[in-house]
DNA sequence: AATGAATGAGGTTTCATTCAT
DNA sequence: CATGAATGAAACCTCATTCAT
């Protein structure tokens, strides 16, 4: 049952990993919460480090394409944008535990964070890519894509954030269902139309 | 010569808290970079937590103070919130390695950390108290203050963190002098006018 | 094919006991040296110490064995001892792993050896009956045969292990072909004249 | 205390590498037995192999100056062959659980071997010179030096191991008192004379 | 005020052995 | 006969903290 083994460890380890951080997790937590022997993990992973970087890059995989699917979906430069936020910011709430991993850690400076940090700058391309088609198609104005969609990955993920810590007894499925739209439209207001008056 | 021992211990551990995150900081690399015994640094605090707080406190305060009396200087709101998120802007990049601990630390969960959060919060709090004036005012539109702001702040310190990898080689002063002007800039336009062409 | 099966386990289990040592020999290593699953080896064998015990006995039979075989072919005693002599220097230079584990495994202290050291005892009892039965016939001195013997098994074997370890990239073909002469030649002066000059 | 203390960890060291080999010692029980927390072992050295290192250096480092001092006692090579056999013999036999550890690791494979082997052919090497200065003085036959000072160091080597097993019960001091004279006279007569009658 | 040797709880990793298939 | 996933006891090593000087 090697799939069903390494799945139990994988659910384990995002849920220790999350709560404690890379550092604070113990591989003794992890193995508890999987139900498995602590050796078991050894089997399937060199090192705790290992484990992490496999988890994180399956996380940030199933994001990638859960985000593209939903993107696929419409055509128009300000609805993909929409699109692009909802799926990201509903990904995150829902999993909620794989944020906090994904915003604590990628600043951690070690060897593993470089790996790592390709995936984001991924994640933050597919912003890039709908801003540039935006702006060819003239219904974006002339911004600069690459420093745009930095910050526009910022502002959705540190907002995400904020609300999972503050509401730390909602479920991933109930923040996604209830608190998906107000942050979509918040951010596609600032986006949109930015905060000045006229 | 207390004052000057702290001071070694203060930078040091600045230093090796942002070069390798609190959990894989070692006393012993912060008295050896300090260049002082390792028992003095509990001499002067009770532990490596209180190390750890007193330096985020001490660099938030002279942020915030920083922020305030660059704002101070100017009343209008547009300019006021340019005003700030210069000062913002200035002071990450002047002090890149407390950058990476601020938002490598922020959403590290544990206890520490809602101290720590709150001083974020107060962070927060200058750009939503620029934001309703602005709305009182009649410069900025209807928008809800607390998001709009917790998404700038994303917005802003993602994107110099992202700098600051980038250009790990330059010094923070370098940083602060040739990427300010155009990291605000992007930041401006994004928020006085969005990304919509009309 | 348990014939073969034992074979293939044997030949790995000599050669990674050899290179690392009876502890730091792993049973994963030697299940992926003979190309089988590591529950194989504990189908043939009761455990790690078992198989290193039957390891050693069939290698000192075959040696005995072997020894025995090529001192049956002369009567006189100093032919016989030659004979003893190139027998044991060859087959240790053939089976150069096997006589790195015969030095390195005696002398380690634990239960296992002590049936271990019986072989060696029985390794030196040859050598002491050739020195008896020339001691009787005339052709030796009256010497103490036990200590002889141990001094000259000592000799010949550290002897052979340190050029086993001097010319490390030739095969135990080359070795036993190319060094058993003049090894032999050196003992048996040594043994026969002394050092001294007149 | 550090004088102090390293040398208890030193003595400590010494008895359990010996009674157990490296692998099989426990750093646990060398920290009992010192009467030390184990951190303070790895306070003063780097790892297991450090100390194990530094043990054996220690050690061979000793018997060399033991040997030497006692060999310039006297300058006829005869006599100066006699002394160093004795000077050999008699501090193994009082330091026997540094005699196992000799013979037993160094034919273990591992990089921390080759230093090791250095220093035991720098044994080898005394005797050597007092071959060669024998035979440049007419004393000593033309025989190849070299390999014959390795021949009588596992003459010598092995014969006092097989009486340390024998007698485990006897103290160091006992078996240099009682067995030394008798060891080195077999050696000496071995040498000098060979076995052959005439 | 400052030192640094000593501590020991706690964490990661290893690996011989088992057992259901 | 053969397999290899699973186990868990045991070993090495780390490091925040203490305390006598």
């Amino acid at each position: 049952m090697s799939r069903e083994t390494v799945g139990m460890i994988f659910e384990a380890a995002v849920k220790v990993f999350a709560e404690r951080g890379f550092d604070r997790a113990k591989m003794d937590d992890i193995a508890r919460e999987a139900g498995v022997a602590k050796g078991t993990i050894y089997y399937h992973f060199t090192s705790k480090d290992e484990l992490f970087t496999a988890l994180m890059n399956h996380g940030l995989q199933k994001m990638k394409e859960y985000v593209r699917r939903r993107m696929d979906e419409v055509k128009q430069p300000t609805l993909k944008l929409r699109g692009l936020l909802e799926a990201e910011v509903s990904y995150l709430f829902q999993h909620g535990t794989f944020a906090k991993l994904l915003l604590a850690e990628v600043w951690s400076s070690n060897e593993r964070q470089y790996e790592f940090r390709a995936h984001i700058h991924e994640l933050e391309s597919i912003i890039r890519e709908v801003l540039e088609v935006g702006i060819q198609e003239g219904d974006f104005r002339e911004i600069n894509a690459t420093e745009t969609s930095i910050a526009i990955f910022g502002a959705m993920s540190v907002t995400v954030l904020q609300e999972v810590f503050r509401d730390i007894h909602l479920s991933g499925e109930e923040l996604a269902n209830t608190r998906t739209t107000p942050v979509v439209d918040m951010l596609e207001m600032l986006l949109h139309q930015g905060i000045l008056k006229n």
